[in-house]
DNA sequence: ACATTTATTGACTCTAAGTCATAATTACGT
DNA sequence: ACGTAATTATGACTTAGAGTCAATAAATGT
């Protein structure tokens, strides 16, 4: 490849970048109904055409956005998985993890909504597709590997799958977020502010480890140390944080 | 009012009904963004405008027809909190009705996912909404009432919140549902077939009473009988159901 | 300097939601 | 039965915005 392909291609990926920035920003801001192409364009000082050399429909781009948000999740998860401690700690550094991503994201989720409906897949490309499914794939491997360890470890009984497990642990956290976002469940269950769901949240993914009986279970040992371990050594950065 | 008014409520009812009955068939066929209201005019066999005289808009439309479908739920989790037996056990059945209507009605899970979006409701009517507020409540009282009744018998401790018990149930449940539909979960966790889908999530279902300690626990009490009654007198005409 | 290839554009097409002036139908008093 | 007013139904029209592509501009190589 020549110097000039080489150069050519560092351009052609920092459009990308930039489209995927301004994007992001778009559809954060307006949601995927209304996000507009047209001011996308506006706003990166190029035309729609040129939009469209890059994603084939306004699906793709959305796709592409939300697997950024996927894969920065999915980086969080990795540096929460190295935390050293007993393996219910170190899931317990992952879904705090996750949590944190929620509060600081807190917009990330309508994007993650967005991916749920069948059609949205129907119009993006095949290679969009791929990536998404990759970043997913990392996430779920986290999860289960740390499983995998708590057999090992005999935390976690030897005949327990341990895509099961990641299987319950990512649904109570998908769903606990999805329903703690609903109004109407809101006011039923009292979830006045963010920190209340979060709670809510985490409450839920340790009704999820004690069912499985992973050891030490909840009331067996105290989490407060833990808690403070994760943010002190995980989140060093978290002047964010304020809540429990 | 008159017997003319009367008479003309009937017919504005019965044309509304025409319209939901229709637009729910064209709506799971297509899904949200590929019903073409046209289209639904000419398979009613009333103009576009006709249509516009029943709903503010598309999304409202959309609204009304999830709603029906709610009410179908909510109908069905009521049958099934009638159940005689044990706290958990009733808790059971619902569990069970729950995942009865999923398989009965796959495809309204698509309908459920397209409420997700935040845009979605913005344009729907404030009555509309309030419907759905309705429905959704009749169901979370459904599932919190049995957690009182559970704590009131002594099956789960008298500190639990029920709104927590019902939160946590509604959560797992819906985020079981929306985990394994997704083609790449599906694939990493070996769900093959819906009935396999349907497995886990009665499985997360039951980590989530045994989290709460909720007796009897899974591992203390046979419910395969349960299971049998459940299906015989809460199902009976359930020759659709295949696998245990 | 010129030819050729590559990149960029924005006016255009097309689809579909939502509107509203007009037409058709119905209600009702005489 | 008739005429008039009120109600109801219509579909051509407006508008918005995704996606296209012939024309244009820029870059590259000789």
């Amino acid at each position: 490849m020549s110097v000039t392909q080489q150069r050519k291609g560092r351009e052609r990926a920092a459009r990308e970048e930039l489209i995927l920035e301004h994007g992001r920003r778009l559809l954060l801001r307006e949601g995927f109904q209304n996000l507009n192409l047209d001011e996308l364009a506006r706003s990166i000082e190029y035309s729609k055409g040129t939009i469209y050399l890059h994603v084939e429909t306004k699906e793709d781009l959305a796709l592409a956005i939300a697997t950024g948000a996927l894969k920065e999740r999915a980086d969080l998860f990795e540096r929460a998985s190295k935390f050293t401690g007993l393996t219910r700690e170190r899931m317990r550094a992952v879904g705090f993890a996750c949590c944190q991503f929620a509060i600081v994201h807190r917009d990330y989720f309508n994007i993650e909504m967005m991916l749920r409906s069948q059609s949205f897949w129907e119009k993006a490309s095949e290679e969009r597709r791929r990536q998404h499914g990759l970043q997913a794939g990392r996430l779920f491997h986290i999860v289960s590997s740390i499983a995998t360890e708590a057999i090992r470890a005999g935390d976690l009984a030897p005949e327990v799958r341990t895509q099961d497990v990641a299987l319950s642990l990512i649904a109570i956290t998908m769903g606990s977020h999805i329903a703690s976002m609903q109004p109407d469940i809101q006011m039923l269950c009292g979830l006045t502010d963010p920190f209340a769901a979060v709670a809510a949240v985490r409450r839920n993914q340790d009704l999820i480890c004690d069912g499985w009986s992973w050891k030490p279970l909840l009331k067996e040992f105290d989490y407060t140390a833990t808690d403070k371990r994760i943010k002190t050594e995980i989140f060093p950065e978290a002047t964010w944080y304020t809540a429990s």
